[in-house]
DNA sequence: GGGGGATCTGACAACGTTGTCCAGACCGGT
DNA sequence: ACCGGTCTGGACAACGTTGTCAGATCCCCC
């Protein structure tokens, strides 16, 4: 983050040292020290300044010999037009933000690629940045990125009210939200389809014989978090199967948590019967859980796994790994063309766009239920 | 990208269409559509203009009541500052770039989010982009990043002249290289060790016995894979043993290239021997060779494999994988703190910053020599 | 009661660019 | 020689913000 314009715009932290700016000439100087600017290439060019915006811009009505003496006396003074002035002017800055969880996270890299490659087809500029799955801070970057007037954002949502994006999109900032709804405002909305796919995933198990499946899921409270364990439930109860409650954990970034959950299931805590097959919310709970049971201890009683999200070597582990798989670069392309529409000028009402998942059969969901 | 004042800035990308700026009011009005401005603020409030600047950057001298009247104001009109205007104005613009090869690689984004971290920490926005190994693109981005005017810059470098970087660097942008020198420049350069983390790796190969081994490299012509592949032609040196020619391959981002090459090494095409273990030059090379070795008609002949970069779940392969690790966070942690401290104002020679490598002994590396 | 500071406020000019508008040069045709 | 048109070039104002500076107000104390 840069600027702070939050509304109560107390405790600023100082933006950046100017130190460096000024380095070089010592104040008083009329030579000034800075990088040159249009006028000194009219002058050097002995041409007027809008000659040179001109050929800077490629605009028409500029002699091929004028045009030659202001490269020349660009490339010789170093020029390069500030964006800043650019923008200020025409009010249009050709960049969007992205703001996701984690720029790190597997899952959100290919994302943040996607919606790049698009912007970059629009002839735009993207800045992202990470939330950190803070909703302040989502909020925080989001508005900074305002402040640069981006054109449009792309928002992968950590908080669940974004009633403060209001003013933003009135005054015209394109705002498009993928992976998760929107809080308390509509906007448009690219999503998988995490019910069917968790449905899908669950019911694959069941028809492979399972009929105690544990659930480990999403960090609680994320609509897709939410939506898969509406899938896994749906999916027993199509089968008519029960579901106890100690077979349903939510999901931690402590893996420690995971493991500890998973333990339970796996050993039958509480008087329950341990289930014979594990369906996981996403793809670092997958991980927790491949370790859990590659354990040597526990490599006596094969479980199965299905897990949502695919991950990179799921196929080389043993057993390969059966997932329910989303395209996260689709998702951001989708999202960002989705972004673009708007900016090219469409203000059709808010659209919600689907994108399925797929089911891929690898070998860890197709184990048959052990029993002890 | 975003602005081409590329040298010769012919053929303009379009900028961004200006629709939807000026959708909403149809030009005449005196009343305008776009957003408030401080001007507006003021107005609204009753005060000048420099009260409400005052006000939102929370500077002293502004009386209790008019603050709350201001602000009041600014919630009501949904004010947010101009940043263009600001930057213009004040010459810094708190963001720093960073370029890298690909932004959805798993090497590249933990160190795009380390220095995202180290930016946040003092105030400033990441803005970043993929050169996607093109040297053109990486000038490009790296020149529209300098005509948005970044404090500063981080570069992987994809290209290997960066002289057309000099005026911008005479400028004041401060630059850091990481992970490639630079070409043809003098600048802050953060590198791992290449050279001593090969040969330490070819060297743990050797010392379980094998005399033959294979080195399927990095896209060659990189700095870091040259290194590399001098730091596996030393370790065999120091150990006597001589390295037929047929034994080491560039690597490729075709894996089908790399998996022919593997499949000559370990058949023994051209008379030589086959090799029975295989040092890689890069992560995806790694992986590739994972799936070569894990082949069922390679399976009677385990051949031992030590891979230049970790990798996640690695240790969950059979067998675990060997590796020299980096740490991408901390190349991008120390690369931005170099930035930052130019930033603050150290003019000192540009320093080299090296970074060891560590051997991770995980069973791959382990495999003795299997003669056919 | 008046002087002197401290506190608060606003007018104004910059920052570097681009859009508008106008002036001059040059061309061809009459 | 004159006219209309096209091409080329430049003066100027705006974009929204912040730094400078000076004016206004208030309070305190001599």
């Amino acid at each position: 983050m840069a600027a702070d314009v939050s509304d109560t715009a107390d405790s600023a932290r100082p933006p950046l040292p100017t130190g460096p700016r000024s380095a070089g000439a010592s104040r008083g100087g009329p030579r000034h020290a800075g990088r040159p600017t249009m006028k000194d290439v009219a002058a050097r060019a002995g041409v007027g300044l809008k000659t040179v915006s001109r050929v800077v811009n490629g605009e028409a009505g500029v002699s091929s010999d004028t045009e030659r003496r202001v490269q020349e006396a660009i490339t010789s003074l170093g020029f390069r037009r500030n964006d800043s002035a650019r923008v200020l002017r025409k009010g249009t800055t050709a960049s969007i933000g992205l703001v996701l969880e984690d720029l790190a996270d597997p899952f959100y890299s290919p994302l943040s690629r996607a919606v790049e490659e698009v912007a970059r087809a629009h002839g735009a500029l993207l800045i992202n940045g990470s939330s950190a799955e803070d909703p302040e801070r989502e909020q925080e970057l989001a508005l900074a990125l305002c402040a640069r007037r981006v054109d449009g954002l792309v928002i992968v949502p950590a908080s669940d009210d974004h009633r403060y994006l209001e003013p933003e999109i009135a005054a015209g900032v394109a705002t498009v939200f993928v992976d998760r709804p929107p809080g308390r405002i509509a906007a448009d909305l690219v999503l998988s389809e995490n019910f069917e796919g968790a449905r899908a995933g669950v019911a694959h198990l069941i028809a492979h014989g399972h009929r105690r499946i544990g659930f480990i899921g999403d960090r609680p409270g994320i609509h897709t978090a939410e939506e898969r364990l509406r899938g896994y439930r749906t999916a027993m109860d199509q089968a008519g199967l029960p579901v106890a409650d100690s077979w349903v954990a939510p999901g931690s970034t402590d893996s420690e948590r995971v493991r500890a959950d998973a333990a339970r299931m796996l050993d039958g805590a509480d008087g329950t019967e341990p289930v014979t097959a594990f369906f996981s919310g996403n793809n670092r709970v997958t991980v927790t859980l491949v370790r859990v049971l590659a354990a040597p201890e526990r490599r006596d009683r094969p479980v199965a796994l299905v897990g949502f999200d695919d991950f990179e070597l799921a196929d080389l582990l043993s057993p390969p790994v059966t997932v329910v798989a989303q395209d996260p670069a689709d998702l951001g392309r989708s999202a960002a063309e989705l972004l673009f529409r708007r900016l090219d000028g469409a203000d059709d009402e808010p659209r919600t766009v689907s994108r399925p998942t797929t089911l891929i059969a690898r070998g860890s969901g197709e184990i048959p239920p052990h029993e002890r």
